[in-house]
DNA sequence: CTGAAAGCGCTTACAG
DNA sequence: CTGAAAGCGCTTACAG
């Protein structure tokens, strides 16, 4: 439409060089305050924007943090995928960064193109599991990243997750005190173990050991896929094993379908049977109440995730981070 | 690490000039097979990829498609965005296209924004509502741009989405056919309603035009925010209105409990009441057997946008277009 | 069929 | 405190 105004432009406009403008637009301190004032008027009068690429190709950054999709995350994605990139960009956008999706199932290839043509200064690897060929990508590229997931090892690149770990001995600490002699673990399915995801196998690994140390029956039951009915694999669950008193969920769809789930056979929570259920505080309209939970909040992870990205892009040298950040367990509220 | 190479670099590795390599990026029919093989061969030799910066400051085209978020969404975000953005992403890609995601409170001032600064050639609109500001927006920066959703006026701009109305039709002839003189919609909340989301308002409309045309007894129920529990809900629905013998589900979340809900409460599906639910087809593991329904593609979708909007790129003068997909309604299957 | 050259809109040493 | 100028890595008329 009308014609695009440019950094010329404005330093004609104020009567000053283009070099002037480009240093008011960084605050420069080497630029008189009058200057500058005269040089931002005239900046808002034409409506100028700086050009991007122009910029990009000077500054050789691009400003942009590219989100990175699982590789191969199959049929099962989180309903809380896109909440994560919502917040993700939100956060980067107050950092001064755009975020760029990149999604197609040849991750690692899209982020080698993606690096070379220089449009991203850094990635962000959403749901990392174990070994997974982008961490190793992301180093031979050697460009700032940060892993989001607990794999066993991150190949010195940041990491930020919850704390499954200590969210998981906490749980168990929770039915000791509670004196539940044995309990059923309602696991993630056998497929995001065999992916060997770090939220599952961390978490699974710390409640064998704290049922050890604090001698409780442990069950562990773990539907085969994604797909088969919850609710029906809960119940089964708890008909395998009639003794236990309680119940860890820690499983995306059970724990949004075992209210329900548990009302529809007549269970009734806590006084049948004693539920810890670990999910996002932003799971709003799935009625839990009667549960004790986890409340992980993508939010802060969001922020850490972003604050930690830009703090590496901007230090390359400082030393490797590993955020856990820890959530804490909610007794159920009665209502 | 290693020194970053450029079209130069090829060019003298090559024996030919910078222009020349350029043609043959861009497959110029000028340049000869061979000096187009050779030029090949050493681009991969080198592993060269094209600086996107430059490469977008010349042509002053970015190549990236941006995803604009709705604004002010609220609490409420579908369960579908992440697989919406994915797709989306997944799609562009394919047309050779990056996607950026824009999805700050300040919608309008993030697309101008991203606009001026050339950072992408096209905007598509997640979850346009009646009025919504993102459409005027978008035509006074005169930008390609596709809206997916249904509002009453589109301002001129492409437009994609579900046909609700025929959907809605269909699901109504089913209810007559069936044999029902007294049925429950049971819609989306009053706050979804109160932005003026046209899915709800559309399918609504035409349910009560329908009930009119066919002479059926209809109960509208929404509930007031989307925070309440679906289930109570639900059978609250059903309490208020007992004569009713079906029920449409129009509304994510009622669709995802209803089942287990029902059940909870003894009611047989489909023998105590006839249900019919809208939801996409990949909303899998909730198990929904016992309904019939719309089974919306949100991957269907998603291609449509994105062609739409490459080719409004392509060509800004094209007539505009308006495209509806009309998902079949499926019967239940019994299991 | 190929190349020399201008230009895209910035930033940043370097002079003054 | 400010400006002239080179350079970032491409593309694209324009010559030849």
């Amino acid at each position: 439409m009308d014609k695009v105004v440019t950094i010329s432009d404005v330093a004609q406009a104020a009567g000053v060089s283009k070099a002037t403008v480009s240093y008011v637009l960084s605050n420069d301190k080497r630029i008189s305050k009058q200057t500058a004032e005269k040089v931002r008027r005239t900046i808002d009068d034409l409506g100028y924007t700086v050009n991007h690429a122009a910029r990009a190709l000077s500054t050789k950054k691009s400003n942009v943090l590219g989100i990175v999709s699982p590789t191969h995350h199959g049929v099962y994605l989180s309903s809380f995928f896109g909440l994560h990139i919502y917040l993700l960009s939100e956060y980067a956008a107050q950092s001064g960064y755009d975020s760029m999706f990149i999604g197609s199932d040849d991750g690692c290839d899209a982020m080698r193109k993606a690096s070379a043509s220089h449009k991203v200064d850094g990635f962000i690897l959403m749901d990392v599991c174990d070994n997974d060929s982008r961490m190793t990508t992301a180093n031979e590229i050697g460009i700032p990243t940060v892993v989001f997931g607990s794999p066993t090892s991150s190949f010195g690149l940041d990491t930020v997750d919850s704390d499954f770990r200590s969210e998981a001995a906490r749980c168990m600490q929770c039915m000791a005190a509670n004196n539940h002699k044995e309990i059923i673990l309602y696991s993630w399915s056998k497929s995001i173990f065999k992916k060997r995801m770090g939220f599952a196998l961390r978490f699974r690994d710390q409640i064998i050991q704290s049922a050890e140390d604090l001698g409780i029956v442990l069950h562990i039951y773990s539907p085969d896929n994604d797909e088969s009915d919850p609710a029906g694999e809960l119940l089964h669950a708890l008909h395998l094993y009639p003794h236990a008193t309680a119940m860890i969920i820690h499983n995306e769809s059970a724990s949004i379908i075992a209210p329900q789930a548990f009302s529809a056979s007549g269970i009734q929570i806590p006084d049948d049977l004693y539920v810890i259920s670990v999910f996002p505080k932003q799971m709003q309209w799935s009625v839990l109440a009667s549960f004790a939970f986890v409340q992980t909040d993508i939010d802060q992870l969001a922020q850490k995730i972003v604050s930690t990205l830009v703090a590496r892009i901007q230090d390359p040298d400082a030393p490797i981070t590993r955020s856990l950040l820890d959530f804490t367990l909610q007794q159920p509220v009665s209502r």
